[in-house]
DNA sequence: CCGCAAAACTAGCGCTGCAAGTTTCGACTG
DNA sequence: CAGTCGAAACTTGCAGCGCTAGTTTTGCGG
């Protein structure tokens, strides 16, 4: 089937079909061959939109990142625009936990992640903080948001009662994490992020504000 | 070469020739017939000692875990103990950053990692934190360890200046980060440790310590 | 209306993880 | 001390991988 009336692909279209492929059975079991069979096509065929297979996670991870709201660093106080971001990056990453390895990996040259690295940093270097520390905050957000989206928390235990009871004392309620993988996960980040800017809050009033 | 004189593979040979080669090459370039050529062998040999390849990819992350240092819990204060311990696993984890995808699905059935889990949230509940609280903390300090070893923030950045003038404003000196990338990194992760046990700390003050 | 680029195809290379079956050696056991 | 059995290497081979090369057909711009 050579050369149809209507083109079969798309970089859309592959890449929608590529995220829900990756969402639905792991990165490691995403080839083009089945992501081509999937979009009722051969292979090779995909090279005639993508040069090679990271291309595709790339093009992936950055439509994931365009989905981030960096909105808040224009409206808002820094802080309040740190809080926010920071909740829509990681809803963003959560959706998608499994390409979150590749894409943690940093924002290379792609674009959206790029975008919202520039909106991060100059809001804060606007806001008054020195550029070494915007990076510091800049970074320090990635690390949580990404620490907490790589993989919940909860969901590494195993749920076999037998396995903790013998040898960790202290784990003995371990397997019960799963059911409350939400909130254990939900409030770990609240957690992190409500001390991170708070800390950060001091630090602002006492070296930034005062000049 | 049928079953020689002397066994030429053990567990442990295996693993710390596969951790040198993740290492050195990356997860993705690491692959059994490779670890078996470096060991002398042929690949289906590895499955005498190893039931897969995750198997192996199991042991070498358990070996890094073992490598964390957790008896801070048994001599210090919580706060002093929480830090202390924070930078040996990030210490561990940076030593080794091409399996920290791999490592941070979660504890498994590993026993290094396992005990890791047990002593510190064991640690946390003796001091009076409530068990959620405690897995709270567990969780939040995973995140931010596991976010910082996952990939250096200054090395996501590309070294090419004529990418970032164009369109991103604020990161006309992004280029310059991987020079920085030690400093950068480690300034990020003590600004989130520092923020994390002070917030704690007064949480604790309020809420656990007037009992 | 001609020519060329675009978008699909088939064929195939060298790699992968791993299963199956074979060979040989060493160490117990009768 | 002979016999047996498991351990640890081997060879062979399968199905799937990313990707390249070359081919065919189509649609569109000059």
């Amino acid at each position: 089937m050579p050369r149809p009336s209507q083109a079969l692909l798309s970089r859309q279209r592959i890449v929608e079909t590529a995220a829900t492929m990756i969402d639905a059975d792991g990165l490691a079991a995403f080839s083009t061959r089945r992501l081509a069979a999937e979009l009722g096509v051969r292979g090779p065929s995909l090279y005639n939109h993508f040069a090679t297979k990271d291309d595709i996670l790339d093009a992936v991870a950055d439509a994931i990142i365009a989905g981030v709201d960096v909105s808040f660093f224009t409206t808002h106080d820094w802080r309040d625009a740190l809080k926010l971001w920071a909740r829509s990056y990681r809803a963003a990453l959560t959706a998608h936990p499994n390409i979150v390895p590749f894409l943690a990996q940093g924002p290379g040259r792609r674009p959206a992640a790029l975008h919202m690295a520039d909106a991060v940093y100059g809001a804060l270097v606007k806001a008054g903080w020195p550029p070494a520390r915007a990076t510091h905050i800049g970074a320090v957000m990635r690390y949580l948001v990404a620490g907490s989206s790589l993989g919940s928390f909860a969901r590494g235990f195993v749920e076999d009662p037998e396995l903790y009871a013998a040898h960790y004392p202290h784990l003995s309620q371990a397997h019960r994490l799963a059911e409350h993988q939400h909130s254990v996960d939900e409030g770990a980040f609240a957690l992190g992020l409500d001390a991170l800017i708070d800390g950060l809050s001091r630090e602002y009033d006492a070296t930034v504000a005062p000049r």
